[in-house]
DNA sequence: ATGGGTGCAAAGGATTTGCAACATT
DNA sequence: AATGTTGCAAATCCTTTGCACCCAT
Protein backbone atom coordinates (compact mmCIF):
# COMPACT_ATOMS: atom_id res chain seq x y z
CA UNK A 1 0.00 0.00 0.00
CA UNK A 2 1.61 3.12 -0.99
CA UNK A 3 1.00 6.90 0.54
CA UNK A 4 -0.43 9.33 -1.56
CA UNK A 5 2.61 11.11 -1.55
CA UNK A 6 4.39 8.05 -2.95
CA UNK A 7 2.33 8.10 -5.47
CA UNK A 8 2.48 11.55 -6.75
CA UNK A 9 6.38 11.03 -6.22
CA UNK A 10 5.71 7.87 -9.23
CA UNK A 11 3.77 10.06 -11.06
CA UNK A 12 5.93 13.35 -11.37
CA UNK A 13 9.22 10.75 -12.16
CA UNK A 14 7.35 9.51 -15.45
CA UNK A 15 6.92 13.10 -16.35
CA UNK A 16 3.20 13.57 -15.34
CA UNK A 17 1.77 16.83 -13.54
CA UNK A 18 0.11 15.07 -11.04
CA UNK A 19 -3.59 16.67 -10.90
CA UNK A 20 -6.09 16.00 -8.47
CA UNK A 21 -8.00 14.22 -11.25
CA UNK A 22 -4.89 12.19 -12.39
CA UNK A 23 -3.61 11.49 -8.46
CA UNK A 24 -7.29 9.81 -7.60
CA UNK A 25 -7.46 7.89 -10.74
CA UNK A 26 -4.24 6.56 -9.86
CA UNK A 27 -4.73 5.59 -6.51
CA UNK A 28 -7.72 3.88 -7.69
CA UNK A 29 -6.61 1.52 -10.31
CA UNK A 30 -3.31 0.72 -8.11
CA UNK A 31 -4.93 -0.02 -4.60
CA UNK A 32 -7.98 -2.00 -6.54
CA UNK A 33 -7.54 -5.48 -6.83
CA UNK A 34 -10.49 -5.69 -9.23
CA UNK A 35 -8.98 -4.74 -12.49
CA UNK A 36 -11.88 -1.90 -13.18
CA UNK A 37 -13.09 -0.69 -16.23
CA UNK A 38 -12.82 3.48 -17.16
CA UNK A 39 -16.41 3.01 -16.63
CA UNK A 40 -15.99 1.47 -13.48
CA UNK A 41 -13.24 4.22 -12.17
CA UNK A 42 -15.62 6.61 -13.46
CA UNK A 43 -18.46 5.62 -10.99
CA UNK A 44 -16.25 5.37 -8.22
CA UNK A 45 -14.52 8.53 -8.43
CA UNK A 46 -17.20 10.79 -9.40
CA UNK A 47 -18.52 11.68 -5.59
CA UNK A 48 -15.29 11.71 -4.19
CA UNK A 49 -13.89 14.59 -6.96
CA UNK A 50 -17.14 15.92 -7.24
CA UNK A 51 -16.33 16.78 -10.81
CA UNK A 52 -14.71 14.34 -12.99
CA UNK A 53 -15.42 13.34 -16.68
CA UNK A 54 -15.56 9.78 -18.27
CA UNK A 55 -13.38 11.65 -21.43
CA UNK A 56 -10.16 12.83 -18.87
CA UNK A 57 -10.61 8.80 -17.37
CA UNK A 58 -9.79 7.53 -20.24
CA UNK A 59 -6.84 10.42 -21.18
CA UNK A 60 -5.88 9.17 -18.18
CA UNK A 61 -5.83 5.91 -18.03
CA UNK A 62 -4.18 6.01 -21.71
CA UNK A 63 -1.38 8.42 -20.14
CA UNK A 64 -0.53 6.02 -17.73
CA UNK A 65 -0.60 3.05 -19.74
CA UNK A 66 1.38 4.69 -22.45
CA UNK A 67 4.26 6.02 -19.53
CA UNK A 68 4.25 2.03 -18.10
CA UNK A 69 2.60 2.75 -14.99
CA UNK A 70 -0.35 0.33 -15.12
CA UNK A 71 -1.38 -2.37 -17.77
CA UNK A 72 -4.33 -2.44 -19.98
CA UNK A 73 -5.60 -5.92 -19.92
CA UNK A 74 -7.46 -7.78 -22.68
CA UNK A 75 -8.24 -10.27 -21.19
CA UNK A 76 -11.83 -10.36 -22.77
CA UNK A 77 -12.32 -8.11 -25.19
CA UNK A 78 -15.87 -7.33 -24.65
CA UNK A 79 -15.10 -4.83 -22.11
CA UNK A 80 -11.20 -3.29 -21.34
CA UNK A 81 -10.01 -3.26 -17.59
CA UNK A 82 -6.98 -1.73 -16.00
CA UNK A 83 -4.11 -3.36 -13.45
CA UNK A 84 -1.84 -1.68 -11.33
CA UNK A 85 -0.43 -4.81 -9.72
CA UNK A 86 3.12 -4.18 -10.76
CA UNK A 87 4.13 -8.27 -9.48
CA UNK A 88 4.59 -10.91 -11.87
CA UNK A 89 0.98 -12.20 -11.97
CA UNK A 90 -1.42 -14.02 -13.99
CA UNK A 91 -5.11 -13.64 -14.97
CA UNK A 92 -7.85 -16.00 -14.46
CA UNK A 93 -11.33 -14.92 -15.51
CA UNK A 94 -14.11 -17.32 -14.64
CA UNK A 95 -16.46 -17.60 -17.44
CA UNK A 96 -19.61 -18.13 -14.25
CA UNK A 97 -19.18 -15.26 -12.41
CA UNK A 98 -17.04 -13.40 -14.45
CA UNK A 99 -14.54 -12.33 -11.52
CA UNK A 100 -10.62 -11.89 -13.03
CA UNK A 101 -7.95 -12.73 -10.18
CA UNK A 102 -4.49 -12.59 -9.97
CA UNK A 103 -2.00 -15.83 -9.52
CA UNK A 104 1.37 -15.90 -9.03
CA UNK A 105 3.97 -17.34 -10.87
CA UNK A 106 7.16 -18.27 -11.37
CA UNK A 107 9.52 -16.06 -12.93
CA UNK A 108 11.13 -17.51 -15.06
CA UNK A 109 7.92 -19.74 -16.99
CA UNK A 110 9.29 -17.62 -20.34
CA UNK A 111 11.62 -20.62 -20.51
CA UNK A 112 9.19 -22.63 -21.50
CA UNK A 113 8.35 -20.86 -24.44
CA UNK A 114 10.71 -22.20 -27.53
CA UNK A 115 12.93 -20.23 -29.89
CA UNK A 116 12.40 -16.79 -27.31
CA UNK A 117 16.03 -16.22 -27.31
CA UNK A 118 15.97 -14.60 -30.35
CA UNK A 119 12.79 -12.40 -29.94
CA UNK A 120 13.02 -9.14 -27.42
CA UNK A 121 10.12 -9.37 -24.98
CA UNK A 122 8.82 -6.30 -23.39
CA UNK A 123 5.54 -7.77 -21.93
CA UNK A 124 3.79 -10.85 -21.26
CA UNK A 125 0.63 -11.34 -19.95
CA UNK A 126 -1.05 -15.44 -19.42
CA UNK A 127 -4.71 -15.14 -19.50
CA UNK A 128 -6.48 -18.15 -17.86
CA UNK A 129 -10.38 -18.89 -17.60
CA UNK A 130 -12.13 -21.49 -16.58
CA UNK A 131 -14.40 -21.63 -13.60
CA UNK A 132 -13.30 -20.13 -10.23
CA UNK A 133 -12.98 -22.44 -7.18
CA UNK A 134 -16.13 -21.11 -5.54
CA UNK A 135 -18.06 -21.63 -8.94
CA UNK A 136 -16.38 -25.23 -9.46
CA UNK A 137 -17.86 -26.42 -6.87
CA UNK A 138 -21.75 -25.32 -7.10
CA UNK A 139 -21.58 -27.45 -10.08
CA UNK B 1 -3.18 -29.20 -43.61
CA UNK B 2 -6.94 -30.96 -43.91
CA UNK B 3 -8.98 -31.75 -46.36
CA UNK B 4 -12.25 -30.13 -47.03
CA UNK B 5 -13.93 -33.74 -46.29
CA UNK B 6 -12.25 -33.25 -43.30
CA UNK B 7 -13.34 -30.26 -42.22
CA UNK B 8 -16.81 -31.02 -43.69
CA UNK B 9 -17.17 -33.63 -41.15
CA UNK B 10 -15.54 -31.26 -38.20
CA UNK B 11 -18.19 -29.08 -38.40
CA UNK B 12 -21.04 -31.61 -38.49
CA UNK B 13 -20.05 -33.38 -35.14
CA UNK B 14 -19.83 -29.94 -33.70
CA UNK B 15 -23.75 -29.62 -35.03
CA UNK B 16 -23.03 -26.90 -36.89
CA UNK B 17 -24.36 -27.26 -40.84
CA UNK B 18 -21.72 -27.29 -43.24
CA UNK B 19 -23.49 -24.43 -45.66
CA UNK B 20 -20.85 -23.09 -48.67
CA UNK B 21 -20.01 -19.89 -46.36
CA UNK B 22 -19.04 -21.63 -43.45
CA UNK B 23 -17.27 -23.72 -45.41
CA UNK B 24 -14.98 -21.69 -46.70
CA UNK B 25 -14.60 -19.57 -43.47
CA UNK B 26 -13.72 -22.64 -41.64
CA UNK B 27 -11.08 -23.63 -44.37
CA UNK B 28 -9.77 -20.36 -44.45
CA UNK B 29 -8.92 -19.93 -40.30
CA UNK B 30 -8.10 -23.35 -40.21
CA UNK B 31 -5.47 -23.19 -43.04
CA UNK B 32 -4.34 -19.67 -42.39
CA UNK B 33 -0.88 -18.96 -40.07
CA UNK B 34 -1.83 -15.06 -40.30
CA UNK B 35 -4.23 -15.06 -37.40
CA UNK B 36 -6.96 -12.83 -39.78
CA UNK B 37 -9.57 -10.46 -38.60
CA UNK B 38 -13.23 -10.62 -39.47
CA UNK B 39 -12.72 -8.17 -42.27
CA UNK B 40 -9.21 -9.90 -43.66
CA UNK B 41 -11.72 -13.05 -43.82
CA UNK B 42 -14.20 -10.89 -45.89
CA UNK B 43 -12.08 -9.89 -48.32
CA UNK B 44 -10.22 -12.84 -48.72
CA UNK B 45 -13.13 -15.10 -49.72
CA UNK B 46 -15.94 -12.41 -51.03
CA UNK B 47 -14.14 -13.22 -54.66
CA UNK B 48 -14.48 -16.70 -53.99
CA UNK B 49 -17.86 -16.80 -52.60
CA UNK B 50 -19.41 -14.38 -55.01
CA UNK B 51 -21.78 -13.45 -51.97
CA UNK B 52 -20.60 -12.66 -48.74
CA UNK B 53 -21.48 -10.52 -46.25
CA UNK B 54 -19.39 -9.12 -43.31
CA UNK B 55 -22.44 -9.93 -41.01
CA UNK B 56 -21.86 -13.91 -42.16
CA UNK B 57 -18.39 -13.79 -41.23
CA UNK B 58 -18.59 -12.21 -38.11
CA UNK B 59 -21.38 -14.48 -37.07
CA UNK B 60 -19.95 -17.31 -38.53
CA UNK B 61 -16.87 -16.69 -36.57
CA UNK B 62 -18.83 -15.99 -33.23
CA UNK B 63 -20.70 -19.80 -33.96
CA UNK B 64 -17.02 -21.75 -34.33
CA UNK B 65 -15.98 -19.88 -31.19
CA UNK B 66 -18.88 -20.86 -29.24
CA UNK B 67 -18.37 -24.35 -30.45
CA UNK B 68 -14.76 -24.53 -29.52
CA UNK B 69 -13.79 -25.12 -33.37
CA UNK B 70 -11.04 -21.90 -33.45
CA UNK B 71 -10.10 -19.72 -30.73
CA UNK B 72 -10.66 -15.47 -30.84
CA UNK B 73 -7.50 -13.75 -29.71
CA UNK B 74 -7.67 -10.87 -27.81
CA UNK B 75 -3.56 -10.06 -27.88
CA UNK B 76 -4.50 -6.58 -28.61
CA UNK B 77 -8.23 -5.02 -27.93
CA UNK B 78 -7.99 -2.45 -31.03
CA UNK B 79 -8.41 -5.60 -33.28
CA UNK B 80 -9.98 -8.67 -32.84
CA UNK B 81 -8.45 -11.81 -34.57
CA UNK B 82 -9.01 -15.24 -35.01
CA UNK B 83 -6.83 -18.68 -34.83
CA UNK B 84 -7.47 -22.05 -36.05
CA UNK B 85 -4.44 -23.24 -34.90
CA UNK B 86 -5.35 -25.98 -32.22
CA UNK B 87 -2.35 -26.59 -30.61
CA UNK B 88 -0.34 -25.38 -26.98
CA UNK B 89 1.02 -22.52 -27.88
CA UNK B 90 2.11 -18.82 -27.45
CA UNK B 91 1.52 -15.60 -29.42
CA UNK B 92 3.89 -13.38 -29.99
CA UNK B 93 3.20 -9.66 -31.58
CA UNK B 94 5.95 -7.38 -33.09
CA UNK B 95 5.31 -4.17 -31.45
CA UNK B 96 7.54 -2.60 -34.18
CA UNK B 97 5.78 -4.12 -37.49
CA UNK B 98 2.57 -6.12 -35.85
CA UNK B 99 2.98 -9.29 -36.75
CA UNK B 100 1.43 -11.72 -34.98
CA UNK B 101 3.90 -15.12 -34.32
CA UNK B 102 3.29 -18.68 -32.98
CA UNK B 103 5.73 -20.09 -30.45
CA UNK B 104 5.78 -23.86 -29.36
CA UNK B 105 5.97 -24.21 -25.81
CA UNK B 106 6.15 -26.96 -23.31
CA UNK B 107 2.51 -28.19 -22.30
CA UNK B 108 3.23 -28.42 -18.49
CA UNK B 109 4.13 -24.61 -18.20
CA UNK B 110 0.84 -24.01 -16.18
CA UNK B 111 2.28 -25.93 -13.21
CA UNK B 112 4.08 -22.74 -13.15
CA UNK B 113 1.25 -20.92 -11.90
CA UNK B 114 0.47 -21.34 -8.25
CA UNK B 115 -2.34 -22.54 -6.48
CA UNK B 116 -4.11 -23.06 -10.19
CA UNK B 117 -5.30 -27.05 -9.02
CA UNK B 118 -8.01 -25.43 -7.12
CA UNK B 119 -9.20 -24.05 -10.03
CA UNK B 120 -10.82 -25.71 -13.79
CA UNK B 121 -8.94 -24.50 -16.44
CA UNK B 122 -10.93 -24.38 -19.97
CA UNK B 123 -8.47 -22.22 -21.56
CA UNK B 124 -4.97 -20.84 -21.05
CA UNK B 125 -3.32 -18.06 -23.76
CA UNK B 126 0.30 -16.57 -23.38
CA UNK B 127 0.52 -13.46 -25.05
CA UNK B 128 3.97 -11.48 -25.41
CA UNK B 129 5.09 -8.32 -26.96
CA UNK B 130 8.38 -6.55 -27.78
CA UNK B 131 10.22 -7.13 -31.29
CA UNK B 132 10.49 -9.76 -33.26
CA UNK B 133 14.15 -11.11 -34.51
CA UNK B 134 14.00 -9.09 -37.73
CA UNK B 135 12.53 -5.92 -36.31
CA UNK B 136 15.01 -6.39 -33.14
CA UNK B 137 18.26 -6.55 -35.78
CA UNK B 138 16.96 -3.54 -37.11
CA UNK B 139 17.24 -1.43 -34.70
C1' DA C 1 -0.46 35.45 -19.85
C1' DT C 2 0.74 30.99 -21.15
C1' DG C 3 0.77 26.18 -21.35
C1' DG C 4 -1.29 22.28 -19.99
C1' DG C 5 -5.61 19.90 -18.07
C1' DT C 6 -10.48 19.12 -18.10
C1' DG C 7 -14.93 18.01 -19.91
C1' DC C 8 -18.88 18.62 -23.03
C1' DA C 9 -20.64 17.25 -27.32
C1' DA C 10 -19.93 15.07 -31.48
C1' DA C 11 -17.50 11.77 -34.36
C1' DG C 12 -15.66 7.35 -35.17
C1' DG C 13 -15.33 2.42 -35.91
C1' DA C 14 -16.03 -2.39 -34.99
C1' DT C 15 -19.62 -5.52 -33.96
C1' DT C 16 -24.43 -6.95 -33.36
C1' DT C 17 -29.35 -7.08 -34.36
C1' DG C 18 -33.95 -6.89 -36.96
C1' DC C 19 -35.95 -8.52 -40.63
C1' DA C 20 -36.95 -9.97 -45.30
C1' DA C 21 -35.28 -12.80 -49.05
C1' DC C 22 -33.29 -17.07 -50.03
C1' DA C 23 -31.56 -21.94 -50.10
C1' DT C 24 -31.75 -26.65 -48.89
C1' DT C 25 -33.94 -30.55 -47.11
C1' DA D 1 -43.57 -26.39 -47.22
C1' DA D 2 -40.60 -25.76 -43.39
C1' DT D 3 -36.58 -24.70 -41.15
C1' DG D 4 -32.36 -22.70 -41.01
C1' DT D 5 -29.02 -19.35 -43.41
C1' DT D 6 -27.69 -15.16 -45.52
C1' DG D 7 -27.09 -10.29 -45.98
C1' DC D 8 -28.65 -5.47 -46.15
C1' DA D 9 -29.48 -1.59 -43.33
C1' DA D 10 -29.81 0.31 -39.02
C1' DA D 11 -28.67 0.36 -34.23
C1' DT D 12 -25.43 -0.08 -30.57
C1' DC D 13 -21.62 0.42 -27.71
C1' DC D 14 -17.11 1.86 -26.26
C1' DT D 15 -13.60 4.97 -27.12
C1' DT D 16 -11.45 8.98 -29.19
C1' DT D 17 -11.32 13.71 -30.92
C1' DG D 18 -12.33 18.80 -31.47
C1' DC D 19 -12.63 22.60 -29.11
C1' DA D 20 -13.63 26.00 -25.57
C1' DC D 21 -13.03 26.93 -20.78
C1' DC D 22 -10.32 26.80 -16.69
C1' DC D 23 -6.56 26.34 -13.52
C1' DA D 24 -1.87 26.77 -12.01
C1' DT D 25 2.54 28.45 -12.71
Amino acid sequence: MATRAELREELVKAGIRPSVQRLAIFEYVRQSCQHPTAEVVYEALCDELGSLSLTTVYNTLKLFVDAGLISMLTIDDTFRCFDGNRCCHAHFRCDNCGKIVDLQMKKDFLSLVEGLDTYSVNDAQLYLKGLCPACKNKK
